[in-house]
DNA sequence: ACACTCACATACCTTCGGTATGTATGTTTC
DNA sequence: GAAACATACATACCGAAGGTATGTGAGTGT
């Protein structure tokens, strides 16, 4: 049986013989998320339960429900971190071909899907997040990755690298469609040679919006 | 409290002196079926109980688990039902369009779009079956709309209705972007003018890519 | 150094999915 | 047509899991 502060010294935190209230706090919350990060990607939301993600994590369910205000929360909060993930890996990409706004958006939209490949990130993402909080609570949920698209998106029309439209609902397709097609991807027999197709057509889609009056 | 018959007699049915072992299973079926699908798209899969299933049927666990393995297979029948009315709906609007292979495919999308803002189908198909059921528990059941979206495609492709392409890449694109786009329309401020909206970009988008090399 | 708050641990409650068993009602067989 | 059997449930119960109430010891402000 682990004690309290087992897991905070173990991973290498220095273990300081009287730790701060702010640092044991954001240890033990660094802990339940690292904890509940791993088995929500595992196993998925509906078969963890807490009692293992506390165990997992070191300690107890008091001190989970005292950082969370519940499963749904502390679901919410590894989403969060994984869209936060997610969006700095498409800002990256994006950032890295801004000169060509519609082009940004086309490696903004590869990294996405690439990042969107891992299996665990695809099970939080995609998978359990739309039952677990509801799409609203998606949406509301900082920054996440619908926006940076649609951000993209209106930036290329505004410089008119492609035709004048509303962004929204080129937004919905393309992140949807995404999405849609990472889970397709990883489950198709020969993923790589999946992955290579989606990429390619995608490429001609956007030639083919850019091209579109 | 009501006994077994009076949900079976109460729907209209004949009520017959001596019903046959199938006219009450087939009758017990469709009233789980019916509840399930009320709760399930109102509460959603989680908050639904399996008690308040029973108790809006008028039968006890006992005829659920006789007829259901369990609470995933309801779920599964719930959604596979749900299915084959949206497929119905998508097949009747291709249809009346099959002569332009690549308008079918538009007006099957219309239709998939249209039928997919109910809130209830959209509770039902769109967030909880990801998490409950799985990608590939989703595919392999049955008829489904994805499946009918690749068919339409790939005959549009070999009619030369659109370029020459592999056809699953755009497959997952629409009908991801579709289901993005349904969610994004209904909670929109102005539903109406968004799905507009999303009709008049989804029409654009149809001609681009009819239009590229 | 004293009161006070914070960060947990412990114990318990309730709900709910699932199961084991009992029973009445068709259905088949001789 | 009556025994033998299968079907279609109802009833009672179990265990897991989310959530809560309460206790306690270690930091923290005054």
């Amino acid at each position: 049986m682990a004690t309290a502060h087992t897991a905070a010294e173990g991973v290498g935190r220095q273990p300081r013989v009287r730790p701060t209230q702010r640092e044991r706090s954001d240890a033990t919350v660094e802990d339940l998320l690292t904890a509940a990060r791993a088995l929500f990607a595992s196993a998925g939301y509906a078969a963890t339960s807490l009692d293992a993600v506390c165990e997992r994590a070191g300690v107890t369910k008091g001190a989970l429900y005292h950082h969370f205000a519940g499963k749904k929360q502390l679901f919410s909060a590894v989403y969060t971190r994984e869209q936060e993930r997610l969006a700095a890996r498409i800002t990256g990409a994006y950032r890295a071909a801004a000169a060509d706004p519609w082009q940004a958006v086309f490696e903004g939209c590869r990294a996405y899907l690439e990042a969107s490949l891992d299996p665990e990130v695809q099970r939080i993402t995609l998978f359990d997040a739309p039952g677990a909080l509801g799409w609203e609570a998606m949406r509301d949920l900082g920054v996440n990755c619908r926006e940076l698209t649609q951000k993209g998106i209106a930036r290329a029309i505004r410089k008119g690298a492609i035709p004048d439209r509303p962004a929204d609902p080129l937004t919905s397709m393309l992140y949807g469609g995404l999405s849609e097609s990472a889970m397709a991807v990883v489950r198709a027999p020969d993923p790589q040679a999946a992955l290579d197709e989606v990429l390619t057509d995608l490429r001609r889609l956007f030639d083919a919006l850019a091209a579109g009056s």
